[in-house]
DNA sequence: ATAATTATTTAACAATATCTTAACTTTATG
DNA sequence: CATAAAGTTAAGATATTGTTAAATAATTAT
């Protein structure tokens, strides 16, 4: 297998070194960029398997570096993870609803960042499910077509929110919704509710689930995920 | 499985490559075109078994390829995906009217676009289901050729909708409909025809259908089905 | 062609399932 | 231990479907 490039775009030369020795050591090929301007000047001269972005830079901040990113069809589908300082939640949810897919917080071990990173990896290369593909996982089976979930083989009937919700969130096994995208995706980009309702719909689902209802995780201040493994 | 053939018709070099990157990476076999004459020489000369086509094109566009294309018999059976701006509304609307068989807006993520290009090279395959099958179900025999039903022996008078709608439902049991999946496949892709004329038509059919009305389920907020299990 | 008949659609309202809010409780985290 | 976030509950709001009847369209008979 050839081995992925990835790109680490961090303004603090240690975490930078730190972050590039570790994934190295891994086998990936490794580039660093120290500003998010360098960063954008690299990823559209060469291609990239996976960006590791600290949001806090200088200049042209993750953010923004993530918004353009995300919004050219010819780097869009680049995985991006987030390195965050704790208490950057709120920058958390913004850049996983700009499409990041996962985010880091400092300090980090790099055995986790290891996992994440090749997480994504993994995610990246699945083929992209067809919208009535059957999901399977954790003796659950999800059939879009025909709207029916079975545990173990026992059907559960769920409300038509509830179904979309589990549909969300287990097609993506370990990748973090924000209460928004969940809303957004579910009844469309601005139907106005509360975040709170997603909630009580999470409550229902958990409840139906019974004890396949602990793989839905809650990831404090930020959403929700299915868990992805067992 | 063979790899499948697929042209990629774009002037844009950078997109062409994009698309063509993409899909070769998925296994299927990819050529380039960048004009709408030159793209018309290579499927008269060689067979594909999909056309990704931009609409804006120099020279011949990329309607009048798709004109040409599904107006001629040895070739219109091959299935046309266009790509094509935001705004472009109009003339997404005349390439479906054409023949096309989907479009991608631009900007697109790669993942789109080969889970469109997958579901158009399986609709293409799709076997044609034998019309003329009757459908037998729980003590219920439909004969499309004579157009009749019995329920246990005794005959069901139905009208045209009603039976259409028997027939839809009962070749796929456990499938749900959305009502306007339902309204395209019995009167046609664009009839115009508010949601709610089928909620009546179910309520019709269950009524004739007499006990056996149990098996049409609804599916609140999607649609309806006819019951698989007894 | 016109009238009569039949089928289909719309529109209105009733019945019901589902969703959201809001208030309160519990849990996690600095 | 204080605070913010998430869990929980139930009442009220909203949406969806069932049902009926009248309007429209299509078909058949005259």
């Amino acid at each position: 297998m050839a081995k992925e490039k990835i790109l680490v775009v961090d303004d603090e030369e240690d975490i930078l070194e730190l972050v590039r020795y570790n994934l190295s050591r891994e086998g990936y090929q490794v580039t660093g960029s120290l500003t998010g301007e360098d960063a954008l000047r690299k990823i559209r001269s060469d291609t990239f398997d996976l960006i590791v972005l600290d949001l806090m830079l200088p200049g042209m901040d993750g953010l923004a570096f993530t918004k353009t990113v995300k919004n050219d069809s010819r780097l869009c589908s680049t995985p991006i993870i987030m390195l965050t300082a704790k208490g950057e939640e709120a920058d958390i949810v913004t850049g996983l609803e700009l499409g990041a897919d996962d985010y880091i917080t400092k300090p980090f071990s790099p055995r986790v960042m290891i996992a994440r990173v090749r997480a994504a990896l993994r995610r990246q290369k699945e083929t992209p499910e067809d919208e009535m593909a059957i999901v399977k996982i954790h003796e659950l089976e999800i059939n879009p077509g025909r709207r029916t979930v079975l545990a173990k083989g026992n059907p559960i009937d769920l409300t038509y929110t509830e179904f979309q919700l589990l549909l969300l969130l287990a097609r993506r096994p370990g990748w973090v919704f924000t209460r928004s995208q969940i809303v957004d995706l579910i009844r469309g980009s601005d139907y106005p509710v509360t975040d709170r309702s997603v909630d009580v719909q999470i409550v229902g689902l958990r409840k139906k689930l019974g004890s396949y209802g602990k793989y839905i995780e809650t990831v404090r201040s930020v959403g929700y995920r299915f868990r992805e493994a067992p």
